[in-house]
DNA sequence: CACTCGTTGATTGTCGACCAAACTATCGAT
DNA sequence: ATCGATAGTTTGGTCGACAATCAACGAGTG
């Protein structure tokens, strides 16, 4: 659930009155981002006034705020009288995000395909023959940025806000995850190869082998992460 | 995300001193049963001031905690020096709870089919007995405790946290909705004959007639409420 | 009479101080 | 060295105050 204070107005009097304060999804954005970058590392405790010596602007009552909502999301623990904690995630828990993922970009990829929406499945076009273009360079920076525009394009398009929200929530945990990994080229390759598939699917309609392609897609990620063996804390 | 507050402990100084305040995750519970009962109806303001006034012992920052929480679930929005209302849920997004719910539950069957919990499945075919003895009896309010108690079991039997934290989220809304409904007859018939095909795919381990029957019958369901043409608000 | 524009009361947003409870580290006695 | 008391740290939670905004109401003007 974003924006929303993100459009909260400035008021000349406040801003001159003091600092404008971060508002709690601020504070809430720059700790996730943290999470996700490896700044913060599973199991690392979140004391409330390091974060405020850290953001100098950010209340009390605002990390602590900022601290509920992410337990809530799922990122960090909370344990009473002991604080916040980065979460651990467990294999099993890696293989049950994938699951999930499965389940909800497979409809995605579906609702995207039986959907009448030309403008937004020529863009996926577009992007995936800029993806064809550099599936043999070495710019990997550039792959996975194009990469995460090809997925989050297919969820705008599904038009379900409620599969895009719960994947949002997948997202940095199986981020923070992959870090971990470096695509190998013939990762690259593999993945391209899917997602050229899917990507005819859906231009062209096909919502069940859209559905049934990107499983396998996904599938295939969750593969190579596990023989990866990557050493999960 | 249910305990963690449920487990903070009463100290005995305290429960001495005073009544024991609410906790946030209690004022949130109360809040969201009235919603699902239908006692604050979409769109409604919630006034801090006023839910103070009913729970003598909740306090404002409780309150205010609660209801952020409940906006982060999606069950009320929030408007900048408006505060919290009662979330309206259109059409839409009735159809879009429902895709989402056909993705979730559909993978849960599956995974539950291939999973090996012989305990589980009996008891799953065990609730499925119960219901098969009362489908034509006219016990709606039984038949409903039986038909959560059954998606509840395939959830747990598919052992993904992430999969029954999202349907949790999806239950709600749904549930106000469907409050609404008064299930016919004719419906249960159906809506059973879909559970009885379901439960033997899943004891058996066919994985795959296991979610393609699960979103079938999810798929009816959302039709069914379609037909009704309830007036949502 | 309709319309604009302050004024005022109600409600929310935010902060800082305060205290209690629990955890943690230190230090002393045996 | 081990155990237990003790002090400091961190979190859980409340309260009161004040600013910002909204909403309703009424006065003045054309």
């Amino acid at each position: 659930m974003p924006a929303k204070t993100d459009s909260r107005p400035v008021t000349k009097a406040r801003a001159a009155a003091r600092a404008e304060p971060l508002a709690a999804t601020e504070v809430m954005d720059w700790i996730r981002e943290r999470i996700r970058r490896g700044s913060f590392v599973p199991g690392q405790r979140l004391v409330e006034a390091d974060i405020m010596r850290e953001l100098p602007t950010a209340t009390r009552s605002r990390v602590r705020e900022a601290l509920q909502r992410l337990a809530s999301e799922g990122l960090v623990t909370i344990e009473e009288f002991r604080g916040a904690s980065v979460k651990r995630f467990t294999h099993d828990d890696l293989r049950q995000m994938y699951r999930a993922r499965m389940a909800l970009e497979g409809m995605a990829a579906a609702d995207f395909a039986a959907a009448d929406k030309p403008e937004l499945k020529r863009r996926l076009q577009k992007i995936q023959t800029e993806l064809n273009g550099i599936e043999n360079s070495v710019d990997h920076e550039r792959f996975a940025r194009l990469n995460e525009e090809w997925h989050r394009l297919i969820i705008e398009g599904s038009g379900n806000e409620f599969i895009r929200m719960f994947l949002e929530r997948l997202r940095i945990p199986i981020y923070r995850l992959l870090i971990a990994t470096f695509y190998s080229a013939r990762r690259i390759d593999n993945a391209n190869a899917g997602h050229r598939k899917i990507t005819e699917a859906i231009v062209n309609g096909r919502a069940r082998d859209a559905e049934r392609l990107m499983r396998e897609h996904i599938a295939e990620g969750l593969e190579t992460l596990s023989a990866m063996d990557l050493d999960i804390k």
